[in-house]
RNA sequence: GCCCCUAUAGCCCAACUGGCAGAGGCAGUGGACUUAAAAUCCAUCAAGUCUGGGUUCGAAUCCCAGUGGGGGCACCA
């Protein structure tokens, strides 16, 4: 028998049971079938950046809520952990202090290891892998080959996003809105690199129409932002003969049925189509174009993506033919057509969309109104040429031959038949969505498994010889000079074939890391397996993450490309789900008087220090408690000493108790047993819906009622105490395991309190022996009465109209109308 | 500029989805215990739900308009 403190110890009691659990690993699951079902719950997983903070203590008690839940539903639960641990911050670290990149993650990972076993999230420690191992990052290696055999990995030569800090490529996604880039906060520019990029475009109509499926299981502000991304656009492609060129230009517009008002034509001065048509202009113009170009590179994205900076452009002296009309119309290079977007050049219609009227107001080209657009009296719009507002609602077509007459949707329709009809055009949809780029100039990462011959010929490494591991750092050169560190590693960068001595240069960039974050959820299937990626059968006896955990700042990019290997995995037959995570809880954040923590503000909460003052059950009570799981918490609205109090108070309860286990419920206090009861009834209720913070409130409510049993009421004997408290034992193991293990033990059980199941509510004990009915006259409660929980509608309406209070409220007036609701209220209307 | 979310005691938050505004906590106040304090315990105080309209027997909840706060998108043809 232990020996047991006077007071509530958190210290000892966090001593005691941490070593049970590293002996025990009680929540280590196996790959067997058990019969039981099945659970999924998973964190998105902690980049090693130094020790946890107060971020990860809020977001893994959030998810640990859920898994011991599911556990205590009869579920086997699959909670795994894993680092993501390569990237640049690791990187840029180890430069920074001269230290190996490996030796400063792995040391950041064996601390936060410790931190979790002190915080006690209920891990599956059997499971734990790194994203910087070998054995991890080969498969990695795989994945980009199996994309590469089938085209959805390739190389190409485009401008990309440069980080000129962190001397590296961005993706489009990791390029902030204000043009800086996520990672450094540094200004973005334009580079044209040759670079490495997964085909996402590909699956962009799945990626959009599969959200339908998450709908209501996933926040609506991500299903929003990644529907937003994605950006399909519906419209048609239109193929516009060009002067003094073969082939037709092709462009695509979402208002095809504008098409006869498209009077010049713009392309992007980045893409390739503008060099080619300058190519044989007159010196002059091709001098303007140049000059023009150099201006539009040396924009920042904050510039060009000002929407209301003025139009620039200059004229190509060249002409397109207006398929539609037979109109010779100029063609201009603007920088407000994108190159990677559509086909990198628009038909301007001046008269129906406000930046073509810009552009051609500023040059003085012609404006020809195709749509008669009435305002909200039915009177016409003014010419968009002189009120300088395009004509953009919907109206009737003029000046426009066949379409003359019909509304815009229906001419958007002919238009495309008519197209469609001459081999000029079709319906088209086009996304907003970009290939991934993937290729990183940076040490830390997972090395391209593709070999270069000295004639440029590509040759991917052959899955045998996976991995290709990361040469030693030591005697590289880590800081950051726009090309990776891997090509100056020349042993290890040059290859010769065995067979024709044939010498081979590795490619020396590293993969993004979100490659390494878009699949590890299934290399927990089996994360020891060293033949695949994962074990195909064990993907299926576990499924697809049940529920998912993490911030919403992954909503776009980790989530986005999660799903896309999802659904390559899919495609190549590995598993038997498209979608990897099935229901999305995004946490909040953890802030300090309002703002967001951070070092340089120096208004940090330490989760180590926290930690060590309250315990890790009052620190995750807090979190937990603090709101609901969704919301911001600001920690100077916290009390942890609150917490610490409560976790206290239900300690001291199972001292109370003075039944012994095994006692017969049914004899309890019938009062206490229903709230009991009550509260096995609403919790799961209340955890399914994320209401975790009213998980807790409910409990605090049980220990108050208890503890008012046991001082003034029934009895610390009565068996009814002892179901109470053991109720409430099992349930504060959701989020305060440390004192639930205490308190089940103190209580006399030998079982892991966080492996038993929760008893079921029993229905009759959530009837209630009488009801309080409020009653309503004219929207106004007049009265109360207490009657049996059994009692009819017709019987509970005549006594309220009996009840001298409804009398004289009613008085002399006509009771128009009555409602029984119950066991609320009864309503009475009145007339007169 | 467009879209989404949100507003309840001094503070953090509940309210069975249209039915008596209060479950829980923090802070406050009074008391018990103590030589005193801390801890603990008991008791207690508190808003009519951001504003203005509407629907309804009945609105914190639904609808419309506005205000404050948060977030997303923003030359994507």
């Amino acid at each position: 028998m232990t020996e047991q403190a006077e007071n509530y110890d958190f210290r000892a009691i966090q001593e005691k049971w941490q070593q049970v659990w590293e002996a025990d690993r009680p929540f280590d699951v196996s790959n067997e079938d058990t019969g039981r079902p099945k659970k999924y719950v998973l964190d998105m997983f902690p980049y090693p950046s130094g020790d946890l903070h107060m971020g990860h203590a809020e977001a893994f008690s959030m998810g640990d809520v859920l898994a011991r839940y599911w556990r205590s539903r009869g579920y086997d639960v699959l909670h795994p952990i894993g680092w993501d641990s390569f990237g640049l911050p690791a990187e840029n670290a180890a430069i920074k202090r001269g230290v190996d990149p490996k030796e400063w993650t792995y040391n950041n990972i064996a601390q936060q290891k410790e931190s979790f076993k002190a915080y006690a999230p209920s891990f599956d420690w059997s499971r734990v892998l790194h994203t910087s191992d070998p054995e991890y990052y080969r498969w990695n290696q795989w994945i980009f080959l199996q994309l590469f055999e089938r085209g959805l990995a390739y190389r190409k030569d485009s401008w990309v996003n440069w980080d000129p800090v962190d001397q590296t490529v961005l993706a489009n996604e990791q390029v902030l809105p204000d043009g800086t880039s996520e990672r450094s906060g540094a200004i973005v520019v334009k580079k044209k690199l040759t670079q490495w990029y997964f085909k996402i475009t590909d699956y962009a109509e799945r990626l959009l129409q599969d959200l339908d499926k998450l709908e209501g299981k996933w926040a609506p502000k991500v299903l929003q932002m990644q529907r937003n991304w994605i950006g399909r656009s519906e419209g048609a492609e239109v193929d516009f003969v060009v002067e003094g060129r073969d082939e037709p230009v092709r462009v695509f517009t979402t208002r095809p049925d504008t098409l006869h008002g498209a009077t010049f034509m713009v392309v992007a001065p980045d893409s390739d189509l503008a060099a080619e048509l300058v190519a044989d202009v007159s010196d002059e113009v091709k001098q303007r174009f140049a000059d023009y170009l150099v201006q539009t590179q040396k924009q920042t994205e904050i510039e060009r993506q000002s929407a209301d900076r003025e139009k620039t452009g200059v004229f190509l002296d060249r002409f397109a033919i207006n398929p539609v009309n037979g109109e010779r119309i100029p063609i201009w290079a603007g920088d407000y057509v994108l190159a990677d977007y559509g086909h990198g050049a628009v038909m301007s219609v001046p008269a129906h969309d406000q930046r073509d009227l810009e552009f051609a107001l500023k040059f003085d080209l012609p404006v020809v109104q195709v749509l008669e657009v009435l305002d909200e009296d039915g009177n016409p719009l003014g010419h968009p040429a002189e009120t300088g507002v395009a004509a953009t609602g919907d109206g009737e077509l003029i000046n426009s031959g066949e379409l003359n007459g019909l509304s815009k949707g229906d001419a958007v329709k002919k238009q495309i038949a008519l197209l469609e009809e001459a081999g000029t055009g079709r319906g088209k949809v086009t996304y907003r969505l970009r290939d991934w780029l993937i290729s990183r100039q940076r040490y830390w990462g997972t090395p391209i498994p593709i070999l270069h011959g000295a004639d440029g010929s590509m040759r991917p490494v052959p899955a045998e010889q996976l991995p290709v591991t990361l040469p030693d750092a030591a005697g590289l050169d880590l800081k950051p000079k726009g090309a990776s560190p891997l090509g100056a590693a020349t042993e290890w960068a040059t290859v010769t074939d065995p067979e024709t001595g044939e010498e081979f240069t590795r490619d020396p960039d590293t993969m993004d890391t979100f490659v390494d974050s878009s699949w590890y959820f299934l290399r927990f299937y089996s994360p020891q397996d060293e033949t695949q990626p994962f074990d195909p059968a064990a993907a299926k006896f576990w499924g697809p993450v049940d529920q998912y955990v993490g911030g919403v700042e992954h909503a776009i990019l980790h989530l986005l490309y999660a799903r896309f290997i999802t659904k390559v995995m899919f495609d190549l037959g590995y598993i038997d789900f498209d979608e990897p995570f099935t229901t999305l809880l995004n946490q909040g954040m953890v802030l300090l008087d309002g703002s967001k923590m951070s070092k340089s503000k120096g208004n940090l909460v330490e989760f180590a220090s926290e930690l060590r003052d309250h315990g890790a059950d009052a620190l995750r009570t807090s979190l937990i408690f603090a709101g609901p799981p969704e919301d911001d918490i600001d920690w100077a609205d916290v009390s942890v000493q609150g917490s610490s109090k409560f976790l206290a108070r239900a300690w001291r309860l199972a001292r109370d108790v003075e039944s012994e286990p095994g006692v017969d419920f049914a004899a309890g206090n019938r009062e206490l047993r229903q709230a009991t009861h009550r509260l096995l009834a609403d919790v799961p209720q209340l955890v399914e819906q994320y209401k975790f913070n009213v998980v807790v409130a409910r409990l605090m409510e049980q220990v108050n009622v208890t503890r008012k049993a046991v001082d003034s009421g029934c009895g610390a004997a009565d068996p009814a105490v002892r179901e109470s408290v053991e109720t409430i034992a099992l349930m504060i193991n959701l989020f305060a395991p440390y004192t639930a293990a205490e308190m089940w033990d103190i209580l006399g059980h030998e079982s892991n309190c966080a492996l038993v199941e929760w008893r079921e509510a029993d229905s009759s004990l959530l009837v209630a022996d009488e009801i309080t009915v409020a009653v309503q006259v004219d929207g106004k409660v007049r009265d109360r009465l207490v009657l049996p929980a059994d009692v009819s509608e017709e019987d509970a309406l005549a006594l309220a109209l009996d009840a001298d209070r409804i009398k004289k409220s009613v008085g002399e007036r006509e009771i128009v109308k009555t409602f029984v609701r119950l066991p609320r209220i009864i309503s009475i209307a009145t007339k007169g």
